[in-house]
RNA sequence: GGCCCCGUAGUUCAAUGGAUAGAAUAGAAGUUUCCUAAACUUUAGAUACAGGUUCGAUUCCUGUCGGGGCUACCA
């Protein structure tokens, strides 16, 4: 048991015996001590004074005095503030508590349970090269199913593939006219930004037809359906839906050529999947759902013969669920992989990483999910990102101002080179070590950066100042674990020896408080699906590391068990770091 | 028009209804014969506005102003 909980739990036990009032611990409120008060943790009295009608300096003191004397081992001292009971914790149960973890490599992590969490993410279109965008989602969802496993969750990664429809056939008539049988190989170019520059070539081509037909006097609606090159893509669209085998060559071939690309980006960035499923494989999926529908009433058919469902009692529109042609729109595929992906997985639960743009889309794929009876519906969870914003707006493909991943990745490896280079501290580095010490440091600090912000609040990225290796980055964090690492390595291990010899330094009572407070950080962040809470946890952690480090010598310290005590601090903080980190998809270097 | 989200230091971000609103960066001033200065210390600087709810409001409610998103027989 954790000592919030001990708190919690005495605290019940305390009340009880003394008012004869049983309170459930969740009714307890405990917070850590605001620092500027004596004390560990604070029990808040504001209801108990209220309820039991007592001044708040006189219930702090029965219950404080009735805590102390019956849980000795435990408390050592109170004072109140206010309704604030400040409580202060023994510096025994620090110790002890210390020794019992320094060396446990999973302190943070619960046991596994037969909990099953599939967490659908990445989810790509291969007609573009993957940008900044889809990094924050790609590292959202990886991170959120490590957090999701350290919290005892048995997790499947998927990812739904966007791999057909018009704007797919956009960058494949593009190419046809004016790729002159560009390959990746002839141009040298990563196959999903070939294609890329096809679809921004497409649509400056589309741009221009539009425009010359309005300079003809056509109305710019017409234009926007009739110019050549769009009619041109629709027929494609047709062609392919009807197998054409022409068409399905040249869509195998280019999107070939963005699976090749997408693949040494997913590696560089490490993002993986347990199934990938596939839009060209799912999209007639959904249309026994919508019969299931009809049947239970829950759907209704038009006149023309179109399938909608009433929202309006819960707030919102009717919904279109299949076209009067019979053929599915959008959300029927989507009801019928969360059905496919059910039988496959039987998830308890299933996280969608999507943008806050699709919030009622996904409003209405959990409502209508619901009505039909599903039983996973209720496990249906939109994990809603903000967008990344530039400081000049927001990135569109179509127009080409987006931040490519890859040359972000690339960017920032090349600067941590540099950085590297400059400080000469890893010289002996052969030239893989350097490499992969190049990219643990760029890519953790890319990976830091759009992970240390709540993932529901939009956030903008200015490429000239947003990236820094100093403050609240990954690379500061990686630093003090390779200072930690370094230190073992020279004061050695430590070891099971006593590490109780006199009083706790406040710096040293601080830093293992925090340590303790790790567990907490992990269960939080898995229940809010929020990796910035690991994120500002483990760079408080380490922040406080420094300043220890530099107030108190570690391998030199004042007694043979202050040592012991400061380099159980030592490797349990590495851990904790490591851990952390590692739940984010951030390596730490021993050396940097 | 309807529905939803967001306004916190110059900037980028924190704060289960709790104590004097925290960090980082940019600014100012310091720290290295001593375990890695990608570090540490000090300093200055913010809740858009107006009401309400209560022991207590950045947080909840109402309104005003400002920003964004959704509202396709596109995906």
């Amino acid at each position: 048991m954790n000592i919030v909980e001990t708190i919690k739990s005495t605290a019940v036990k305390a009340i009880d015996e003394l008012y004869d009032l049983k309170l459930e611990a969740r009714h307890v409120q405990v917070n850590t001590t605001n620092p500027e008060f004596e004390g560990d943790y604070t029990l808040v009295l504001f209801a108990l004074i209220k309820h039991l009608k007592k001044l708040p300096e006189v219930l702090g003191n029965e219950i404080g005095n009735h805590l102390i004397e019956n849980n000795a081992e435990l408390f050592t001292g109170f004072n109140i503030i206010k309704g604030f009971l400040n409580l202060t914790v023994s510096s025994e149960y620090w110790t002890a508590f210390l020794m019992e973890q320094y060396s446990n490599k999973t302190f943070g992590c619960k046991p596994a349970s037969s909990k099953k969490v599939m967490v659908e993410y990445s989810s790509p279109n291969t007609n573009k090269p993957l940008h900044l965008g889809h990094l924050r989602n790609n590292f959202l969802g990886w991170s959120v199913a490590e957090i999701l496993k350290a919290n005892g969750k048995q997790v499947f990664k998927t990812c739904i593939v966007n791999d057909r429809g018009i704007h797919i056939c956009k960058s494949m008539i593009a190419w046809q006219i004016f790729g002159n049988g560009a390959t990746p190989k002839s141009t040298g170019l990563k196959g999903d930004h070939l294609v890329g520059d096809y679809y921004v070539k497409f649509n400056t081509e589309y741009n221009k037809q539009v425009g010359e037909l309005v300079a003809g006097g056509m109305k710019k609606e017409d234009a926007e359906k009739q110019a050549p090159i769009m009619t041109a893509t629709q027929d494609m669209l047709v062609k392919w839906e009807n197998a054409d085998n022409e068409v399905l060559e040249l869509w195998n071939k280019m999107n070939g050529w963005v699976y090749e690309g997408f693949d040494v980006t997913y590696k560089t960035i490490g993002s993986d999947f347990d199934k990938v499923y596939y839009e060209s494989k799912t999209y007639l999926l959904g249309k026994d759902l919508v019969e299931e529908g009809l049947q239970k009433g829950v759907l209704f058919r038009k006149e023309d013969g179109s399938v909608w469902i009433d929202l309006t009692a819960d707030g919102l529109d009717e919904k279109l669920v299949l076209r009067k042609d019979g053929t599915s729109v959008y959300i029927t595929q989507d009801l019928g992989l969360a059905q496919q992906k059910y039988e496959e997985f039987g998830a308890d639960s299933s996280i969608y990483v999507i943008g806050d743009e699709q919030n009622y889309h996904m409003k209405v794929l959990k409502l209508i999910m619901q009505k039909l009876g599903a039983p996973y519906a209720s496990g249906i969870h939109h994990l809603s990102y903000g967008m990344v914003e530039l400081t000049t707006g927001k990135m569109k493909s179509r127009e080409g101002t987006v931040v490519d991943a890859d040359e972000l990745v690339e960017d920032m490896i090349n600067i941590s080179r540099q950085k590297t280079e400059e400080l000469g501290k890893v010289n002996d580095f052969s030239a893989e070590e350097l490499n992969e010490l190049y990219n643990t440091i760029g890519i953790g600090a890319l990976k830091f950066f759009l992970l240390r912000v709540d993932p529901k609040k939009r956030m903008i990225f200015n490429p000239e100042e947003s990236i820094d290796f100093h403050g609240f980055t990954g690379p500061f964090i990686q630093y003090t674990h390779a200072r930690i690492k370094s230190i073992l390595r020279k004061a050695g291990l430590a070891t099971n020896g006593e590490s109780s010899g006199g009083a706790l330094f406040s710096l040293e009572k601080k830093f293992i408080v925090q340590l303790e407070q790790f567990t907490y950080n992990v269960e939080e962040a898995g229940n809010d699906l929020d990796p910035s809470k690991i994120a500002i946890y483990i760079f408080n952690l380490a922040k406080t590391f420094n300043s220890f480090y530099t107030e108190h010598s570690i391998a030199n310290a004042e007694s043979d068990e202050k040592k012991t005590l400061r380099l159980q601090l030592a490797e349990l903080t590495a851990s904790v770091i490591e851990t952390g980190m590692g739940l984010l998809g951030i390596k730490v270097p021993e050396r940097m």
